[in-house]
DNA sequence: CGGAATGAAAG
DNA sequence: CTTTCATTCCG
């Protein structure tokens, strides 16, 4: 007996490379930090609740079901991917819990739900995948990237609502008991049945593969539901007529083949994805601002790096043998060294806070309370280029990578209808302007800076945000944590640190950042610099 | 450290 | 069974 389930939390103590759970682990919220003496107060906006992007994002977390579960849960059981609901439990009482969807997850089930492909098309689930995989590797970077932030929201309030829960690959697999024969399960999952009718399995295989692609390509021309259903079988006549079925799998392969560049069909534009909600769309949508995938299987190498990355309490703190006194007491290069790798070498001189009193205009004053300067930081940060490196800045290097407009990231900025949201409250101008994709997620509520002054100020840190589309393939992702105050009654984007596991902390720069933000169904959005962040609120 | 294995949805 | 992705397992 003793069927261990992933959520056991006896084994959470146990068994731990790093000694942190990953995802996990409820990481704490309050958490202090010290400041270094020249950290730049930065005041940014408060929020603008106003703006409604929820009703472009929508949760990726399922609705509520009735009250009945009587779940031991205090907390809003926002997501809803637990217990008891699922057909799919099977073998599993009703305390399993499963894993948070990931992103392709999230996107299936909601292609799926759609009913973008009829059930007369396709109502294998098995071949479904298949489409849908291939679908979802022609889906622009940007469409691709909604669900990526889907996916983090969804695994937030997993977190959230399971915080003792871990992945324990087989831990609770049934069919696990009976290795001791041999290497028998070993095989690999994909390895099929070899029997004797192998040629002609290749040839089902291969008008199957055919038929799917064909099916993934009327989807990127925008044909859905019975459209797609009438060029399905259109096709299907065809090729029953022309030629047979096998070479016409071979053509299907070929134009595949040679297709690696532009997939041979005109691609329609995000009209699809957009939670699938707008099946009406008769497409005329010609904007190919958020180009597919040119190379479906050279997937971007952003897409590499995963997301919930950003869990990982290590990822950029460097151990906790770098006691930051030891460092060079100098001010202004105090981050020096202790940015991890990817930024030994950037240089943040350049950036030194001006004092000033005669900003009297700039929205970043800042009084401390104890007639200590004013941060001109409008100064700071405009005075003196400190130049691409900056990891906010890091997109604008990338270059004919980067997405073809980055003031409206993945489409987050339509609304259902289509139309376009207004642009960020306000505009930046600096290098620091240019936006980038911010998912991640931070804790508005927690966070609480207590400073007499700037020289000691303390402030509980908030979930680790990742700075995705800075993480350049030659660099290692980096973490970063939004440091948050409340000024004037606003939240204020007081500053970013990186790193940190409670001994070390290390502010990298101060950013000038404007955010608004919106709640969703308790999770509550935050747009920095026109991209956006999943902020999770506690 | 890296590849293998697991499992998330779904019928 | 089948997909992609995140995570853990294991040599």
């Amino acid at each position: 007996m003793l069927t261990l389930q992933e959520h056991d939390p006896i084994l959470n103590d146990v068994d731990d490379d790093d000694g942190m759970p990953p995802l996990v682990d409820n990481p704490n919220p309050s958490m202090t930090f010290t400041f270094f003496t020249d950290m730049t107060p930065i005041t940014a906006f408060s929020s603008d609740p106003t703006i409604p992007f929820e009703t472009v994002w929508d949760s990726p977390i399922p609705p509520e079901p009735p009250v009945e579960t009587a779940e031991p849960l205090e907390l809003q059981p926002a997501y809803n991917g637990g217990p008891e609901r699922t057909s799919h439990n099977k073998k599993r009482d009703a305390s399993y819990i499963p894993r948070p969807p990931n992103a392709f997850i999230l996107f299936r089930s909601s292609f799926i739900k759609s009913q973008q492909v009829p059930e007369k098309v396709e109502g294998n689930h098995s071949t479904l995948s298949k489409i849908i995989g291939k679908y979802w590797k022609t889906l622009p970077r940007e469409e691709r990237e909604v669900w990526e932030a889907k996916a983090v929201v969804a695994q937030a309030e997993h977190r959230r609502r399971y915080p003792d829960w871990r992945f324990r690959p087989g831990a609770n697999a049934h069919a696990k008991l009976k290795v001791k024969d041999g290497p028998a399960n070993t095989r690999k999952r994909t390895s099929h049945a070899g029997r004797k009718g192998r040629a002609e399995a290749g040839v089902n295989k291969k008008n199957e593969d055919a038929r799917c692609t064909i099916i993934v390509d009327l989807l990127t021309e925008g044909k859905t539901g019975v459209d797609l259903e009438d060029a399905v079988r259109k096709w299907e006549d065809s090729k029953g007529d022309t030629i047979t079925d096998l070479n016409k799998a071979q053509v299907v392969e070929e134009r595949k083949g040679d297709g690696d560049e532009a997939l041979a069909v005109p691609k329609k534009e995000g009209v699809i994805c957009e939670e699938f909600t707008s099946r009406n769309n008769g497409d005329q949508h010609s904007n190919s601002s958020h180009p597919r995938s040119q190379t479906p299987d050279a997937v971007d190498n952003r897409f590499k790096i995963p997301l919930t990355a950003m869990f990982r309490r290590s990822l950029s703190a460097p151990a906790s043998h770098a006691p930051i006194e030891s460092q060079s007491p100098s001010p202004t290069n105090a981050c020096h060294g202790l940015l991890g790798s990817a930024f030994v070498s950037i240089s943040y001189e350049a950036f030194e806070p001006q004092f000033s009193s005669s900003c009297n205009s700039s929205p970043y004053n800042v009084t401390d309370g104890q007639g200590h300067q004013q941060y001109d930081t409008t100064h700071a940060m405009f005075g003196e280029p400190i130049g691409d490196l900056s990891p906010l800045v890091l997109p604008s290097t990338l270059g004919e990578g980067a997405p073809a407009r980055w003031n409206d990231p993945y489409n987050l900025l339509k609304t259902s209808t289509g139309a376009h949201l207004p642009p960020p409250v306000c505009t930046l101008r600096s290098p620091l302007e240019q936006p980038s994709a911010f998912y991640g997620l931070a804790d508005l509520d927690e966070t609480n800076v207590s400073a007499a002054s700037p020289d000691e100020m303390q402030c509980s840190r908030p979930y680790n945000i990742l700075m995705k589309d800075w993480s350049d393939p030659c660099m290692s992702p980096y973490t970063q944590s939004p440091i948050f105050n409340q000024f004037e009654g606003g939240h204020t984007l007081y500053d970013w640190c990186s790193g940190g596991d409670g001994e070390a902390m290390f502010v990298t720069m101060a950013t000038p950042m404007e955010y608004a933000t919106s709640e969703l169904g308790g999770v509550e959005l935050v747009r920095l610099h026109g991209g956006y962040s999943a902020a999770v609120k506690y």
